[in-house]
DNA sequence: TGAAACTATGCAAACGTTTGCAGAGAGGGT
DNA sequence: ACCCTCTCTGCAAACGTTTGCATAGTTTCA
């Protein structure tokens, strides 16, 4: 039922070489029969078996992504930028969702294994065993995390959780709790590298969880920063940030009047909440797209010298509602 | 480099049809030899080669999924059903966003069935006609839509409207606006029928846009809303419900004392908005795993007798505090 | 004891491509 | 008229699997 190649070649009246190289190595062939072999080709609707291709080029044009967690709203919008990008690179994209659950993106990246020509890792939170297991299996690209010298894209991490620190000083606040996200995210390292900044402004930080990056972990939260005394606090994500706000809200602690709170990822929720958050944006849509490049840009030069194997993107704190000057007490 | 099965035949000392069917066909190859096969493989890394199986069963243990628009929070939602799924019955999944393109959602339908085993269409914007020429190049389950007797998952739309209506009209509402969203939205169709039941109660529905069924789209949905002197509205979705909310505290209209807003989804940000948004729920997760449900098992039986192509879900209305009894006037 | 019926294995063809090699013309220079 | 080169095309082998058919060995039964 599917129309083969040998069938626009039999139609065509030339061998499956020469359809073959009619599409692959345009040049090889006289531009009069080309033609012929490409109309054919269209009116039977042929469009070549990338698996058989790939079985002998060894090239499936094919990547994957794994995220640890589709129903953070961070994810989908990195996703589309891997997406959009890959499209135009005539890629198609697997994708997986690891549940957070370290073992299972293991077993993911060595299932896709055979079926793609590399693995786009957003944000993984694989321990260094599990990574060794899996690097060189095929060919990776982190995103958020940093990993020996592999290919990786940054959102600068340390200089956003820099730039809430400097915010949270010149307001005039000495005393702020850093609510951990995942231990296993790399990203949450390097936000606790970021804390340094608050020696300069002798800012004393109070360092509470791990707690779920989710809305649910805010609750919890929420509790142990009440009970630390602080004038303000960063959450890990905007997730949990606006679920610490809202059990403020429920035990009557006004934000930002007696609690200023800074968010990270700027999700879309965060400029809609009561009051709008104080958040770090990322750059998610140009990361995907810029791991795409990354690993295209990989696959396709001799592998010697590929250049440049990072991208750092920029951060940019943006000031809402949520954070003001502390409390006279 | 990579451990092919001949490799394993052998360093096992046996055949490669061994091999083959010690992975497929278990009861055809003697215990003793199967464990030893299998024991060699696992020392070697060996990992089968979907494509090249593929080549030859003519299933690839792959399906793909296309959704319109990944940065909507729905989507991800029934993305992540569609996965866990996917994962359970060891199927790898092909994501592509079409950007709300008709066309475009069509081309990657093509490019995609030669790779799959078939796909999940979610809330398809394709119309009639470019449906006929995608319908039958591969298998297909459609989500949030019916297209003659295609198997499809739905999520009761008409009657989550219905429901809504309900409570509009027993708060006392007698003009309601319904704000559209894409023409080509099967879900907004189906919502427009569910409008009839406003008849009961001689209310009369006042039908605005379409609007894109983003937060972007609500200010110019507000301001038209307004104009029209209702005292409820409707939205196509809570994007775009969430939008209309922030237009509407901008020009003062007071939600719920001046307006009651309904919205569809139940995204995450619903009940986080000021006020909590009363909106439709939807099961997408389940209906993610539905999808999944039905393709497997339209591929795995002979085909004649499918059995059910259906999956009705049905929604729920959360009521929260943006409806009220309209202000007398 | 021999035929029949299983059971376990191997051989080789097939799946739809790409690609090295070789051959057929055509053109050009001597 | 010859050889060389160049352009275009076809043949056939390969890629890593699965699977129909054949074969060899083992058991069953009369």
């Amino acid at each position: 039922m599917p129309v083969t190649i040998q069938d626009v070649a039999r139609e065509a009246g030339v061998s499956v070489s020469t359809v073959s190289r009619a599409f692959t190595v345009p040049d090889l062939v006289k531009e009069e029969t080309r033609q012929h072999v490409l109309q054919t080709a269209e009116r039977l609707g042929y469009r070549p078996n990338r698996a058989a291709r790939g079985l002998i080029t060894g090239k499936t044009g094919n990547f994957g992504v794994i995220v640890p967690d589709l129903s953070n709203p961070f994810f989908p919008t990195v996703l589309k930028g891997v997406q959009a990008r890959a499209r135009e690179a005539d890629y198609a994209v697997f994708l997986a969702d690891c549940d957070e659950n370290p073992a299972e993106e293991m077993a993911l990246v060595q299932a896709m294994a055979k079926q793609v020509d590399g693995v786009i890792l957003c944000s993984s939170r694989m321990t260094p065993s599990q990574l060794d297991r899996v690097v060189g299996t095929t060919s990776l690209v982190f995103i958020n995390r940093q990993v020996r010298d592999n290919p990786a894209v940054l959102m600068g991490p340390a200089a956003g959780m820099r730039q809430a620190i400097d915010h949270l000083a010149a307001l005039g606040h000495r005393r702020v709790a850093y609510l951990n996200g995942p231990k296993a995210s790399w990203s949450n390292r390097e936000r606790r590298r970021g804390l340094r900044q608050a020696a300069r402004y002798a800012m004393e930080i109070v360092e509470l969880g791990p707690f779920a990056p989710r809305f649910e972990g805010g609750p919890h939260a929420a509790d142990l920063v009440i009970a630390e005394g602080v004038t303000a606090l960063i959450a890990f994500n905007d997730l949990l940030a606006l679920g610490v706000m809202s059990r403020l809200a429920d035990r009557g602690v006004a934000v930002p009047e007696e609690m200023s709170v800074v968010g990270f990822d700027d999700i879309p929720m965060a400029g809609m909440a009561t009051p709008p958050l104080t958040t770090v944006a990322m750059q998610n849509e140009r990361a995907g797209r810029a791991a795409v490049d990354l690993l295209v840009n990989l696959l396709t030069v001799s592998g010697a010298d590929a250049g440049d194997l990072r991208r750092d993107l920029d951060c940019q704190l943006i000031v809402r509602a949520s954070t003001t000057v502390p409390a006279r007490s």
